[in-house]
DNA sequence: GTGTTTGCAAACAATTTGCAGAATT
DNA sequence: AATTCTGCAAATTGTTTGCAAACAC
């Protein structure tokens, strides 16, 4: 039986709370102003609890960092390869995603992630001014 | 100007031989067998090589481990949570997936990875018969 | 000959784990 | 009292890097 844990409660607000998506290290940073003892090793062990607990989500972009974002609501990510910012891509709220499974493919599907990628707008104009 | 390597083409060599999507651990084992004193950290450098020339596609799925696509054409993938396994989902040619942009999303999209995800058909029935 | 690539080993970064003590039920 | 959770530190894993020698041009 799951017990409570000031610590866990104090990981998912904060996760709650961001419109981006933190890493464990920020969460870890975050978390620490108002609980100063906490560990990372207790962030990274909360943060795959949640996860297994489906109260969570986890985000790979594959620069080697995992991300978290607590919104588990069917959604995209756009992921800037530059600065390495992700934000949410707005969508249907019903996405027509699953029409592209060809009807040949024979695996259950139980969910799926989209990421888009790209160079962001201020990364453009960064790099405009810099020549 | 980029000189030729005989590690490099047996990597891509095996890359475009296979159906499945190996790490570059599976790389390296596999090209050692004609190739014997290459070294992981030459498959590292390549496969980045690879992927930065556009040649071969890196594909991540939050299990930790990075995995090598020689198919670089837009297509979906299938990970098994279970086994970890992944595999190629048919779709059509052309896919629709850009309308599922909102209109009011200002990025410049370079690109997208799908992956659909849950327990593979295997994985079911040994389920089944362990209980 | 010059510049790139390699093998090797050490370094690194992100995450996980073992354990004794603290907190929750 | 029993069990889960924590902090700490060490361990592990996947990947990157520095360097001298080997190779390609």
């Amino acid at each position: 039986m799951m017990k409570y844990s000031r610590q866990r409660e104090a990981i998912k607000a904060y996760l709650m709370e961001r419109q981006d998506h933190p890493t464990a290290e920020m969460v870890y940073m975050s978390v620490r102003e108002t609980n100063p003892k906490i560990s990372l090793g207790t962030v990274y062990r909360n943060l795959s609890l949640l996860v297994s607990l489906g109260e969570i989500q986890k985000i790979c972009c594959g620069d080697g960092v995992e991300r978290y974002d607590a919104n588990v609501t069917p959604h995209y990510h756009y992921h800037c390869t530059n600065c390495g910012r992700v934000v949410d891509v707005p969508m249907e709220q019903v996405s027509p995603i699953q029409m592209l499974l060809g009807e040949d493919f024979p695996e259950e599907v139980e969910g799926y992630t989209v990421l888009f990628h790209g160079t962001c707008r201020d990364c453009r104009e960064k790099e405009k001014k810099t020549g």
